[in-house]
Order: C-alpha cells, then sequence, then structure tokens
DNA sequence: GGCATATAGTTAGTTATGCAACTATTTTCA
DNA sequence: TGAAAATAGTTGCATAACTAACTATATGCC
C-alpha cells in the first residue's frame, strides 16, 4: 500500500462504520427487550412525524437523508403494522401526507425514553463542548458533498 | 412531543444519518464515474486487505464492525467477481483465509486517490484538531456501547 | 390552451444488513 | 480420553438501501 495514502480517510471508516452502526444496533436491541416491534429505521419516521404530524413523503425523504422508494417502502411496512396513514393532499393530488395513527402515538414515550438512555450511554465521558464539536464537524462534512 | 426529551439525541440523527450517508453515497459516485463496478461496502474489504492480506473472515468482522452472514455474502460477491479467494488456513481447517487477487491489486491505486480525494472534500474548511476531536469522540462512542 | 418540463410517488432488480438456526472443527476440562 | 463448550463459517428469512424506469399530477411558458 502506497504510503501517505488515504491517512485523512481513516475518518471514513470511523464515521462510517464504528459509531453509528454501534449506536444503530443498541437502539435496536433496546427497543427488541422492551419488546417494541420495529426497526431503528422505521422508529426515526415516527420520530420525524412526533415532531411534525403529517408530512408528505418527500419531506420525509429530506429529513432522514433518504431517497423516495426508501421512504416509499417504510410507510409501506409502517402501514401495515397500522402506526401510519397515508391522506391525500387536499391542494395536490400527487402528493401523500403520512399521518400518525393513535398506535404510533402510544409508543412516543417508551421510545424516546429509550433513545434517551441510549444516547446517554453513548455519550458517557463526552463533554457537552466536543459533542458540539463533533455535531459541527459532521454537519459540515454533509454540506461539503451534498 | 414531551419538552426536553431526546435533545442530545439529536446526535444520533447526525452520526447515524447525514455525513456517513453522505461520504458513502459521494465515494460510491466516485467510483461508479471512474468505471468501478464495486460497492463501497466491498471496497472496505478490499480496504483492509490492503493494509494485511489473507485475513480470516472472523478477522474481517472485527474490523469491519460487521457481522458474520454479511462477510459471507461480501466474500462471495467479491469472489464472483473474481477480486479474492478463499484459502484454507493449513492451521485450523475451520478458518478461511480471504486473499487478494492480482486483479484486486490493480484496483488499489485509483479507488484510494478517489478515497483521498471524497475525503478532502468532505473535510474542507475542517482543521486538524476538530477531526482529531470527531475522531477521539465517535471512538468513545463506539467504546460506550460495545 | 396546450405542450414541455418538473415534481411526487411506485415498482423492479441487485446488494447489503441483522437475527436465528445450522454444520464442522477445535478447545476445554473433568 | 471423551463429552461439553467455544469458535468459524454458511444458509434462510425479513428489512432496508440505491438505481433506473415508470405513472400521475402540477407548473411554466409560448
Amino acid at each position: 500500500m502506497p504510503n501517505n495514502q488515504f491517512k485523512r480517510g481513516e475518518l471514513y471508516s470511523v464515521i462510517n462504520g464504528m459509531a453509528s452502526i454501534a449506536v444503530a444496533r443498541r437502539l435496536q436491541k433496546n427497543f427488541r427487550q422492551a419488546g417494541l416491534d420495529i426497526t431503528i429505521e422505521q422508529w426515526s419516521i415516527l420520530y420525524h412525524l412526533w415532531k411534525e404530524d403529517c408530512l408528505s413523503q418527500q419531506e420525509l425523504c429530506n429529513r432522514t437523508f433518504r431517497d423516495k422508494p426508501s421512504i416509499t417502502r417504510l410507510v409501506d411496512n409502517l402501514e401495515k403494522q397500522g402506526l401510519v396513514n397515508r391522506h391525500p393532499s387536499p391542494t395536490d393530488r400527487r402528493i401523500n401526507l403520512v399521518c400518525l395513527t393513535p398506535a404510533a402515538q402510544s409508543l412516543q414515550e417508551l421510545t424516546l425514553q429509550l433513545a434517551n438512555a441510549t444516547m446517554e450511554e453513548a455519550l458517557t465521558g463526552i463533554n457537552k463542548e466536543e459533542v458540539e464539536i463533533v455535531k459541527k464537524v459532521l454537519q459540515q462534512v454533509y454540506d461539503n458533498l451534498k
């Protein structure tokens, strides 16, 4: 392997691999142990709908950084489980508004507690200034590439 | 949504979503534009083998943070493409050593150049101290959860 | 008004991931 | 020594990701 190649790129495997995978796996495990039968990908959709209900699928694409087919199928699966419904937009017939059902609303408190606990554990021993730097850097990485 | 819920957890979507997805997509796009028909997941296996050839599948699991079935199938696909071979370990008949072919070796220089260029672009405007903090924090996140 | 273009969403095909269950081999230890 | 436990790898199943191609609706502009 040539010298001096890909030194900064070691960050790639760090960004892409370890931390995000570890957080995702732990959260999924905590959901399972609590008897919750949802994936973290499905939960990420619910998370955005709890912040603002009845978003279009396109808006869910933007907020979760997924493409349209991925959202289509996540919403399909959430609909099968009775957690969301598609409603036609009154102003634009191309648009589906994805809205929470009462069943989804009842999941909010428990799943957010589990997510908080997971993040507390993940961030143990890391001070707030460092967390802010990480957020800023990763935002910059995203902006540099988008 | 309850107040004060999941505030630190905003980091979750940052870690798990934006930056890593952006880096992965950009690198994949750069591979495609260069006419390379490999996925970034396959490339990540090759990357570790360029650092040290003929690793066991278990060792690839450890170094790439994947489970055993994922490695089995990535190696299957790399083998189909003629980029690696499985060799039985001389000392332990349970073990497959995964070794690079000459075809894989010829990909090394170009793909590392593309990876370097991608990381240069990703890290534009971010100073080295901040990069070090990000690496440290994400390592800590991983260690906290593993 | 009507045609070209853009936007929202779906479908099909390939690859990848995680879990559970399985086979084969090696190690442990009573 | 021999049975139990651990380790390496594979297979089946479900979910999810990206690309490309598709339908339906809306917008822009002559």
